[in-house]
DNA sequence: AATGAAAGCTCTTAGAC
DNA sequence: GTCTAAGAGCTTTCATT
């Protein structure tokens, strides 16, 4: 089940960080460009790629799809709190619906917090319906973003 | 403020929705690889991207980084409420913390919701302290992720 | 561990359907 | 809107430092 024990802390340096913050910005950059932002040429900054995806320390590259350019207009926040012996249905109840984006396991009361994204305020509550038959909800609008996701410190 | 009042839902055909499928999975496909799995020529494939990116479907490219290859063990989701009048201070606050890797304003009694990585149990006591002057909070520490963050539907 | 040069491949542009 | 073809540019390999 657990398949990452402890995988442990990459040490990098100071080119490694500016090689992933470059990353961060655009996944597409050609290496020869990423070469020229860190200062080395094209053939280190392919290897030290190459590293960092098999160190794990990069685990792929994906695009940033703006919801709202797709209709989704409305964002919610969900803490779920699965009534008693409904834990795991519940679990695959939020996984099915492809609405959920999101759903982290936490300690504390809510055992679940998820996140929507909705093209309506009806249709939260459509799918919201099929939550609360076997947990009790609590939801928030997201009004704003004040940190869009963004990376920790690569310390 | 409102850089994006209204941006249209693009409509998208089964090929953009492959493409958009193709580079959630390997932003950094290559576009003749692109045009392989979508079933176009490069060049149709390359003119796509481009459109997909001007009308705001596609907001950009980005690595994926596995914060745990970076010696972070923990994540928390912490909703914080702001003491009268410190709603702004408590914003900056959280945007100034590095390891606030996302934070959303909220309806509802707790304002935001944010999410942290942490080194360990200790450095959430830390980060905490700078919040807890100016706020209430409430920390919910992740087990596990039942829906790692995936696409909605792309309709 | 990084560099530089060369071979091979990929991307893009242009022009046609 | 898509295709083929060709030039430009990129990535990779390998020998070298």
């Amino acid at each position: 089940m657990n398949k990452r024990p402890n995988p442990p802390a990459a040490a990098l340096d100071e080119i490694d960080r500016a090689l992933l913050a470059a990353l961060v910005e655009d996944a597409r950059a050609s290496v020869s460009e990423l070469a020229r932002i860190v200062g080395l040429s094209a053939p280190s900054t392919s290897e030290r790629l190459r590293r960092l995806e098999a160190q794990g320390v990069i685990g792929g590259y994906t695009v940033r799809i703006d919801p709202r350019a797709l209709g989704y207009t409305l964002q919610a926040i969900v803490r779920v709190k699965p009534l008693p012996g409904q834990l795991h249905l519940v679990e695959d109840v939020i996984r099915r619906i492809p609405e959920f984006i999101e759903c982290d396991k936490v300690t504390g009361d809510d055992c679940f917090i998820a996140r929507i994204w909705l093209h309506s305020i009806e249709q939260l509550d459509e799918i919201l319906n099929k939550v609360t038959e076997r947990a009790e909800t609590s939801t928030a609008i997201v009004k704003s973003t004040p940190v869009p996701r963004r990376l920790p410190p690569l310390g």
